[in-house]
DNA sequence: TGAATAGTGTCTGTGAGACAATATTAT
DNA sequence: ATAATATTGTCTCACAGACACTATTCA
């Protein structure tokens, strides 16, 4: 068949003649929990947190999963991203990045489906209504060495752990290939969707500002430095860690007391759109 | 209807039931091509080089775009990616990285398409077979400001240019919207595809070692810094490169001789496994 | 000999890691 | 007073940017 114009062409084009398969979106919404305080000295814990949705049907019925669904034909994923990040925690405008393309041939016993991964940083207390019934929190405590990471899962009634082994590729110091070692209660790849996530998010932590989409309008530098240090799994000293985020926050005349100690003073975040580059 | 096992729920289930899309993959094969050299004296230019292939029927008859195409159901968007690659340019076994998952409603005009992109770096003189005959290779001058890049690309026989709005996304540091501002031989979104695979390209280039994919055996550090410079679109300065790189490179007993000045000793990659992180 | 690249030495400033010292509060 | 965190000072070391200097070749 010949055609004159591109107009023509589209008039008469056949969607069928290419087989097509099914996209989902899954959303990684990722926090930090406050924990118990030990004495009225001390600040709260923190806990790194991650939103999980168990599922009440097949495939993989009652084991948990990160929120996600299929997209629609008149939508991107990042519009369902941000959907399904609507209907969990009723957050809006909350910044959403991809984060990958899972599309192993099986990784979906039902058919051929693949994924493209979504990651959000929110702040627990920002969320005004009730999780969905099926929804809820689980604080993560993540192991990682040089050859696997191994993550706790804990929501308060149920507690598991999933390990995922990491291979380094050829010519990369960042990127991992990941395998599932132990997995018992995770749908479908998704610990390998968490891992990797986590592994984004640390380094997103460095050298973006991503980390104010989950504190509040106000701070002190310790909390601030508690959610790094939560995330990034290892302790910092506080002079480095003042020296690198000074520049994107603001002193108030506002402070903080209460605690047994030394009032602090509230910060706020100070976006940094000049001096790109 | 009810299932009593994951078993029977598969056997029953109608995979129908949700809007099926086409999926396509993309691949930005990148290489840095020899050109002229002025006098015996001085090294060959140099030219960062993309290989696009012209589009012989519709939709965007006569235009430039990347290799790729559907991916099948059995098959993985990186195994598409290396279909292609192979297809086109008979290179193997070269580390492919996923770019991005691009998926705008309209990106395609026949119908919605997703497609998720790739990137390589090869060696042009490693091709062994000629290029397809609707392939070929493109020069680009990409000149960055900060809030556009401008591509000029040139194969010899045809030169165009397209220019790339840049945003910067609120908490980021690296990320960036793109907009085609300017776009009249490139197909689909594709001007979008490679302004994000450059910028992704000169970052994996400081902190990981694809350069080597597309370095021979042997090479002197002078050439490889051409390659850097290339690619980042600015000079280094010698005694910094050296540092640099100095840890990725191991002396071998060679030298090159022949450029009328003091003959340069050759190296070879030297992979790091070891003591990572 | 001179043009051109190869390769090294070194000064300086910046910035991270480490540790110490001081400040301030509620009980 | 004490335990706890807040905040700052400073020393050292590593390293990048900058520039200068030496080495070596071949038409």
């Amino acid at each position: 068949m010949e055609y004159n114009s591109e107009e023509e062409f589209l008039r008469n084009y056949d969607s069928s003649c290419f087989e097509k398969l099914s996209v989902t979106s899954d959303v990684l919404i990722f926090s930090v929990a406050d924990g118990v305080q030990e004495n009225y000295r001390k600040l709260n814990e923190k806990h790194f947190a991650i939103l999980l949705v168990k599922r009440y049907d097949y495939p993989f019925k009652d084991k948990w999963c990160l929120p996600g669904g299929f997209i629609r034909i008149d939508e991107t994923t990042s519009s369902a991203a941000k959907r399904v990040l609507k209907d969990e925690t009723n957050l809006e405008d909350i910044y959403l990045e991809q984060l990958y393309t899972f599309d192993e041939v099986n990784r979906d016993p039902r058919m051929r489906i693949i994924s493209t991964s979504y990651m959000a940083l929110v702040d627990k207390n920002k969320l005004h209504n009730k999780l969905s019934d099926n929804a809820s929190w689980f604080n993560m405590n993540v192991i990682e060495s040089d050859e696997s990471i191994n993550i706790v899962f804990d929501n308060g009634n149920e507690s598991f752990s999933v390990v995922v082994g990491k291979t380094l590729r050829e010519f990369t110091t960042d990127r991992y290939e990941y395998s599932v070692i132990k997995n018992d209660s995770l749908a479908f790849d998704h610990p390998i969707v968490i891992a990797s996530g986590i592994s984004r998010l640390k380094n997103k932590l460095e050298y973006t500002d991503i980390v104010f989409n989950m504190m509040p309008e106000y701070f002190t530098l310790g909390e601030l430095q508690q959610v790094y240090e939560v995330i990034l799994g290892k302790e910092l000293l506080d002079p480095a860690f003042r020296r690198i985020i000074a520049s994107k926050v603001e002193k108030t005349n506002k402070v903080k007391t209460g605690g047994g100690h030394r009032p602090s003073v509230l910060f706020k975040y100070k976006s940094n759109n000049k001096k790109k580059l």
